[in-house]
DNA sequence: AAATCGTTCAACCGCGCGTCA
DNA sequence: ATGACGCGCGGTTGAACGATT
């Protein structure tokens, strides 16, 4: 059985946006929040295809882009992130706010590439461009902690599993937040394909491969050569699944725009949590990923 | 001034995944 | 268990624009 379309590809426009239909869906989402993008363009009068809003939305039109040219810093997270995730724009992108994984796309194959390449480094793989590509397996531990890529170079990670690998290579710091209205909702697309293979505990969110804080101060000297703290904190993100309608007061648009989504709506069964990465970099700088900086200013409702 | 070339980036497309009936 | 549905992601395209000839 074949996919339905996702619109009715007759009736819809295509190509660039006019300010009047920009107009009208900043006026919609204003009123009646995200989601539902299917549905949307007909309640705001617009012939395009949800998904053309939804893009057109998030790339362009949400109100807490930063815009503008990137900052020399900017480019190297992005390049620290590739090293580690790959071609994860959307999970490059939540640690930069303001930015947009499609903004990041295009800025890294624009801009980076070639700054990687004009420096000898191979893009894909971060490493010389004159070493051999083919990788041998005895690489050692002092190696491993001289290079951010992982063993992850061309697949990241896909579960909780590889993650919690990730995370031990990295000295990753599993911090506990089940205080869940810190937590983001930017990774709630990131779902972990084999979530069975490992197990979170529900309040600590400890795991086997956790050090001790010694040996995690030790391992953090030890790298002291990378510029960034990769100090990770991975929490539970709010779940995809879509709330049973709210009562007609609770679920007015002013009071979705206006009030924090709390806990419960934001959460799903633990088994389908997908998983927040927030990055933490060194020093004094604490940066959470978009949306958990964003939390309390903008709300996503779900239909 | 016109033609050509190179670059940028908004937008589209197809697919994978989770949810639900 | 299965298929439809909706969302989000990464890859690709093509229009617009600036630089060069």
């Amino acid at each position: 059985m074949g996919r339905s379309p996702c619109c009715e590809k007759a009736h819809t426009n295509k190509g660039a946006w006019t300010k009047e239909e920009d107009q009208r869906l900043i006026d919609h989402i204003r009123i009646h929040g995200e989601g539902c993008w299917r549905s949307l363009p007909k309640a705001a009068g617009l012939f395009r295809c949800g998904k053309s809003c939804r893009l057109r939305w998030i790339n362009y039109l949400r109100p807490d882009l930063k815009r503008g040219n990137f900052t020399e810093e900017e480019d190297e997270i992005i390049i620290k992130l590739h090293s580690l995730l790959g071609n994860k724009w959307s999970l490059i992108a939540g640690r930069l706010p303001g930015r947009t994984d499609n903004e990041i796309k295009n800025y890294w194959n624009t801009h980076i590439k070639r700054k990687l390449i004009s420096r000898g480094i191979d893009p894909q793989t971060h490493r010389p461009l004159n070493e051999k590509t083919t990788t041998t397996t005895t690489t050692t531990a002092a190696s491993t902690a001289k290079t951010t890529q992982l063993n992850f170079k061309n697949t990241p990670p896909q579960s909780l599993a590889e993650i919690s690998i990730l995370k031990s290579q990295l000295d990753f710091k599993y911090n506990s937040t089940t205080s869940n209205d810190f937590l983001s909702s930017q990774y709630s697309s990131f779902r972990p394909k084999k979530i069975e293979s490992i197990t979170l505990e529900e309040n600590n969110c400890t795991s086997s491969s956790m050090t001790t804080d010694e040996e995690q101060q030790q391992k953090r000297e030890s790298n002291h050569d990378q510029d960034i703290n990769l100090d990770l904190t991975i929490g539970l993100a709010p779940a995809t699944k879509r709330e049973s309608t709210p009562t007609s007061s609770s679920n007015s648009a002013e009071s979705r725009l206006q009030q924090p989504v709390s806990s419960s709506q934001l959460y799903g069964s633990e088994s389908t949590r997908p998983v927040c990465l927030c990055w933490q970099f060194g020093g004094e700088r604490r940066e959470m990923c978009r949306d958990c900086q964003n939390q309390s200013l903008y709300h996503r409702s779900y239909c």
